[in-house]
DNA sequence: TTGACAAATGCAACTGAGTTGCATTATATT
DNA sequence: AATATAATGCAACTCAGTTGCATTTGTCAA
């Protein structure tokens, strides 16, 4: 369901040479994100880096995810409740439909192309849009 | 851009047949909303009676929000901050357009249907969808 | 290899949205 | 007016996320 995803390497390289440094903390947090089919929160994160023997700092682990978040590297997604969770930006842009009850989270690739509605939206109001999100809330067949 | 606005008297009225109360707050919590054209926070609500006399605590504002969120008077919505906003449902369904820069919300009705395309999804993966969010980012035409 | 600089880290203290328990008050019904 | 129960306010709490600051680590050039 997924597009090809990018390969962890690939995006440490393209930081180290911009400047930025590979340490244990960023190549495991990447790791992370890419083996998880699912959006991740801080709290899991951090939990499943401890597990790798890659223990890191919540603070480490907010900063590295902003950091990643402003080279688009990762995306936010909000589900309703309080917490904020995480995903590799893979290449085929897709939405989510969450189970209400377990609260597993599968993608939705939706060919109805939202593109062109934001087309209609920008020329109507004038904004310039740069991104949207659409979750689907519902109850899985497992949970019926 | 909106559905008719249900009136106020009328949410009231149905609940007071079902046995619940009409209080001061409750009146001023239903007016907040309906005379609000975009979602608002427990904290901007809680201003906002204020202003009005209608001073009331935080847990009274939350539980009431949760209250009417449970009958379907008020729908809950997020967008992208840790706040949760809240808004009267009107008839009409709709999205928002969210301005990055000022935090201003208009109403998006999105004539595309989404409708049709849950049934897609539905008939795909085997959820019974419940619900949808959708919301646009991006710059509004005061802030380019 | 080493030294220097900037990037990255960890810790502790903090912020603030949202929640919970409980005793009290207000509303509707008889 | 008496009763039942919905609704309220307060204080204390939870916990995701943030901030300041001193320290460490990765990188690169000499």
């Amino acid at each position: 369901m997924h597009g090809a995803v990018k390969v962890p390497k690939d995006v440490i390289d393209g930081l180290r040479t911009q400047g930025f440094k590979l340490t244990n903390a960023r190549r495991a947090i990447v790791e992370v994100l890419c083996a998880r089919s699912m959006p991740v929160s801080v709290a899991e994160l951090i939990a499943e880096l401890a597990k790798r023997g890659a223990r890191a700092d919540k603070t480490t682990v907010y900063r590295e995810i902003l950091f990643m978040q402003e080279r688009g590297i990762v995306d936010q997604v909000q589900f309703g409740d309080r917490v904020k969770r995480y995903e590799f930006r893979d290449d085929g842009h897709h939405h989510h439909l969450v189970c209400v009850e377990c609260g597993v989270v599968v993608d939705v690739p939706l060919e109805n192309d939202l593109e062109a509605a934001e087309k209609v939206i920008e020329r109507k109001t004038g904004y310039a849009i740069t991104r949207h999100s659409l979750e689907f809330f519902g109850v899985c067949p497992d949970c019926r």
